[in-house]
RNA sequence: GUAGUUGUAGCUCAGUUGGUUAGAGCAUCAGAUUGUGGUUCUGAGGGUCGUGGGUUCGAGCCCCAUCAUCUACCCCA
């Protein structure tokens, strides 16, 4: 075999075990909160076909879809077809002679997929959560990879705002939970379409949510000069322009919007939608975090209702989280009026600005408890049977591998986070003792043998 | 897809206008230290300077190509 430098695909990582027990963390937090709110859990393949993948995303999405090389293309059955298949591809096009199957890009099209498939057996709302992994062709920088998690909770088969309430709650929860401080921001498409009908009609709505999409970024005045590109008059990117200047507490948004928008029924409907909601979250502990943000546009345009996207405080990173609501989503697979509402948390870069604001605790790197030093034949043996005692209790412990020296027994038990050293040498094999010792602390007491077990190695 | 950045020891990086045998810190291993670590001291191992060409008496340094990396744009978690 042919000695090749030790790599990895471009976007993606190695997890060493302290990342994973962070990655792990994060995780276990999501799902917990997720089950709180009676979510339940599904899993769909890596790979999907990719006509089910296709379209979903946008010209631009398409383009960043994992594609996978059929199998057997070399059978002289199939050459003729392949060759014929790969033009097409050199063209541009998709040919399933070449390529039917695709990683999946997101959770959600496999999801409806699913609901599509199965929705006879579902119980009607179906409240599903899903935690795996996605894989898009974007190019690497800062808090993007070609392979990262989403931590998917939608609900289908359900009106209700009430859904919207409890995920906004759920991002909340998760969060503090976490120990981020973020900012939860709603809108809603409804809005954006009256925008839209107020400023050269609904056939604008994709140029101009796409425009003040990016306010933050580029500024007032370029976006101003891209709506003038698309074709808005000055009266209309006027409106718009007060739109985007609307400030001030929840309240005071929603009355300048209500000026603004004035009857537009589409407009009146979305802001009852962000009332009822906010009214619902503004008596429990969390009210703080909710935020409107008129200029959230998000680039699916699946999305009908209400939208949510989450921004961490005090550390420069793209969202960490969004959704929203979708009135049509499995209409493609065939099951059309089958509404849903959901979010997705993305937990790479959650992790990334918990590194930066160091938010993780300390105990998140605790594997074994405890470390029995190795100081001899007998007294190893000895504590091999202790450590399966200990085990017994669920108590995670290891023996040192070897005798060795003291210092490089520490050392280990140190690198490993290792709390507790159990130290069991030729005295204390005598006397039916052993010395536990906390390392951070330097505190050591002796144990008997017998007791060990019972030790709080908390 | 577009633009830029960087590439030297396991890791983080020095390396002057091109000039003898390419350095430091951390990490590793051994010893000072035969039952108490995180401190200290001594020593050792470890590099075809990303790769391939070119210019030059001479290249880690200059030029070209190529690969990888990070960052920004587009888009997005």
């Amino acid at each position: 075999m042919a000695k090749i430098t030790a790599s990895l695909p471009q976007g993606t990582r190695d997890f060493g075990p302290e990342t994973v027990r962070k990655r792990h963390y994060i995780f276990s937090v999501i799902r917990q909160v997720f089950e709180l709110y009676g979510f339940q859990p599904l899993e769909t393949p890596a790979m999907e076909n990719l006509d089910t993948l296709m379209g979903k995303y946008g010209e631009e999405g398409d383009k960043l879809i994992f594609k996978i090389l059929n199998n057997g293309l070399n059978n002289p059955r199939n050459i003729e077809k392949a060759r014929a298949a790969f033009a097409h591809v050199l063209e541009g096009r998709n040919d399933s002679a070449l390529t039917e199957r695709a990683l999946r890009y997101d959770l959600t099209i496999p999801f409806a997929r699913y609901v599509a498939m199965n929705h006879g057996q579902l119980t009607l709302p179906f409240k599903r959560y899903q935690v795996q992994p996605v894989w898009r062709a974007d190019r690497p920088q800062r808090g993007r990879y070609r392979e990262f998690y989403q931590c998917d909770a939608d609900v289908v088969g359900s009106y209700s705002l009430l859904n919207e309430t409890e995920l906004a709650l759920i991002y909340a929860t998760v969060f503090a939970k976490l120990g981020i401080a973020v900012s939860v921001k709603l809108n809603n498409r409804k809005i954006l379409a009256a925008l839209s009908e107020l400023c050269g009609g609904a056939e604008f709505m994709t140029a101009i949510t796409v425009a003040i999409d990016k306010l933050d970024k580029i500024g007032i005045e370029k976006v101003k000069e891209e709506l003038q590109q698309k074709g808005l008059n000055d009266a209309q990117i006027a409106t718009i322009e007060k739109y985007l200047c609307i400030t001030g507490s929840n309240a005071q948004k929603l009355e300048a919007l209500t000026a603004l928008l004035g009857n537009n029924v589409t407009g009146k409907k979305g802001m009852a939608e962000l009332t009822t909601v906010l009214d619902a979250v503004s008596n429990t502990s969390y009210a703080a975090v909710f935020e409107l943000d008129f200029t959230l546009a998000r680039g699916l345009n699946y999305y009908t209702g209400i939208i949510f996207e989450v921004k961490a405080k005090n550390v420069q990173m793209g969202s960490i989280g969004g959704g929203g609501r979708y009135d049509d989503l499995t209409g493609t697979f065939g099951l059309p009026n089958t509404p849903g509402v959901g979010i997705s948390f993305g937990v790479d870069r959650i992790y990334d600005v918990m590194e930066e604001l160091q938010c993780f605790p300390a105990a998140v790197n605790t594997g074994a408890k405890a470390i029995f030093f190795n100081l001899g034949e007998k007294e190893s043996q000895r504590a091999f049977t202790l450590a399966l005692e200990l085990r017994e209790k669920n108590i995670a412990c290891e023996l040192y591998h070897e005798q060795a020296k003291f210092d490089k027994q520490f050392k280990y038990a140190e690198k490993k986070h290792i709390p507790y050293v159990i130290i069991l040498g030729s005295r204390e094999l005598e006397e039916n003792t052993c010395l536990v010792k906390n390392l951070a602390s330097g505190d050591q007491q002796t144990v008997a043998q017998s007791a060990l077990a019972d030790f709080n190695f908390a």
